[in-house]
DNA sequence: AGGAGCCTGCGC
DNA sequence: GCGCAGGCTCCT
């Protein structure tokens, strides 16, 4: 369950099961999602305490006391699974923590596309993070910056995790719905008022698109305005919603009323 | 920039 | 059956 929203839920409850606690087993029970790891740097995290637990963009980060780092990513399909260790395995556990207070903490995985890896102290994240979509570091300054020379339509390159960390699919198309801009657009296209709107839509987007549990759904859902919701009526103009395919994933959009700025300047 | 691939389940 | 999936990496 892999948007913003829902990694900082899950990275909650991570923290609020681990805090303080040692870890007295860790195993990986897919080897798919262990597939970063060095072998023994499992069991360097047994008689470790977890001191806080970070998130960055969607990654999770929980810091132990001797500075090393237990470094996991959902992926598509990814998500905890708090319980005790008398209690069974949930279905498609993929890797396991066991703390000396009782708590059993897995991750559930269908898809097994989650990765887990321990990182060394001072070590840190492989990936290139812009700021977190959700912080103050990211405003309308930092995207128009960042989207400047991006000659990509301005769909794929939200998605791109070091413009800003933690946009999904589904968030990017909708924030694109809320903001009134076609997806297709050139990123670099987009005027200084355009990206404004942009940002205001992402924070939006993602201080919604959470039920109680901390999920998401799509069908069925009266969050969502665009995703999933092919042929259906725009809930804003009520014209058909097009679904097209960019770098390889699908984009939901209105074609009624998310205009390309650029078409916008010429016609007042 | 576009596509394949990772792995598995689900809906048609 | 087949095609699709909320992400990301790696390859042409």
């Amino acid at each position: 369950m892999p948007e913003l929203p829902e990694v900082e839920h899950a990275a909650r409850a991570l923290a609020r099961a681990t805090s303080g606690a040692r870890i007295v087993r860790a195993k990986v029970l897919h080897p798919y999602v262990g597939r970063n790891l060095r072998k023994t740097s499992l069991r360097r995290l047994v008689g470790r305490a977890i001191a806080r637990v970070e998130r960055r963009g969607k990654h999770q980060l929980a810091m132990l006391d001797d500075g090393s780092m237990l470094h996991v990513h959902f992926r598509m399909t990814g998500d905890w699974v708090v319980s005790s260790r008398e209690q069974e395995l949930p279905r498609f556990a993929r890797f396991v923590l066991e703390l000396e207070n009782g708590a059993r903490i897995v991750l559930a995985d269908p898809r097994a596309l989650s990765t887990v890896e321990v990182l060394e102290p001072g070590a840190s994240l492989a990936t290139m993070l812009g700021p977190d979509a959700v912080s103050e570091q990211f405003d309308a300054a930092h995207l128009r910056t960042a989207l400047a020379r991006r000659r990509i339509a301005i769909k794929p390159a939200l998605l791109d995790q070091s413009v800003v960390a933690g946009i999904g699919n589904i968030y990017a198309a909708e924030a694109l719905w809320l903001a009134r801009i076609d997806p297709r657009v050139p990123a670099s296209r987009l005027g200084a008022r355009d990206v404004e709107r942009l940002v205001r839509a992402i924070r939006r987007v993602l201080s919604r698109g959470r039920d109680g549990s901390g999920r998401y759904t799509t069908a069925g859902s009266a969050r969502l305005n665009v995703y999933d919701r092919e042929a259906k009526r725009c809930p804003r103009c009520g014209t058909s919603i097009a679904r097209i395919v960019q770098a390889a994933r699908s984009t939901y959009w209105c074609p009624g009323c998310q205009v390309n700025p650029a078409l916008r300047a010429t016609r007042p």
